[in-house]
DNA sequence: ACTATTAATCGTAATATTGCAATATAACAA
DNA sequence: TTGTTATATTGCAATATTACGATTAATAGT
């Protein structure tokens, strides 16, 4: 199969899973810090930092915008990358809602 | 290709991805939900609750047994699983650093 | 010993992901 | 208009993921 059975699931699940997803490559992990740090950047400096092919980092840039947490500008021929607030902001509340909890108990069983 | 170039990514972002593709399918956000909520359980009754096969609940289960974040005791014939909470807290530490950031500046460029 | 219960593993089909070369597109600069 | 720069898109090969039926293994109860 391959396909994830996503009507099974509540809608909150899956967008966890989706969230999830988009950091679960190493490159777009590096491509998120580097937008935290310099705040805005074009492709090409990302090609350069990272090392992958510009295709590739293409590729990873519209995984990011596909859910919003990035946005890109045109600026003449480049075009300006930065983070979503919003989207990072609900990121943020996504995640520490499902690890903020305190699991009780002595570790297993 | 199908693979990932780890060997040119940080140790952290590597591991920062490995963890999101952990939680990356709905199955497996289940699965962590519903061990904070009753703390402990074994397979079937996983397969129960969120409804996909049992050997596709084993699959998720082993999965997150790989990375640590959960853990299963046997039993007689069934197997108790339930939330490592070192791993669980690092997840949290984690995340919060990815996502504890406050991006600055105005939405974008 | 026999049977039921529970979970893991194997094998397999369908689909998704990763990465890049080649190409296309778009804007600027001379 | 021609060339240059920057990014997106297409097509493809290799690998990974998801899901499940069939089987196996291990224990418990009779």
């Amino acid at each position: 199969m391959g396909l994830t059975k996503t009507e099974i699931f509540t809608k909150e699940q899956n967008k966890i899973a989706t969230m999830a997803k988009v950091i679960a490559h190493p490159a777009r992990v590096a491509i998120l810090q580097h937008l935290l740090k310099v705040n805005e950047c074009i492709c090409g400096d990302l090609v350069e930092v990272i090392g992958l092919s510009q295709p590739t980092i293409s590729q990873h840039l519209r995984e990011m915008k596909q859910i919003d947490l990035i946005s890109g500008n045109i600026d003449g021929t480049k075009v300006c990358y930065c983070i979503n607030k919003k989207t990072y902001n609900q990121m943020r509340d996504m995640f520490s809602k499902v690890f903020g909890k305190d699991p009780k108990g002595k570790d297993c069983c």
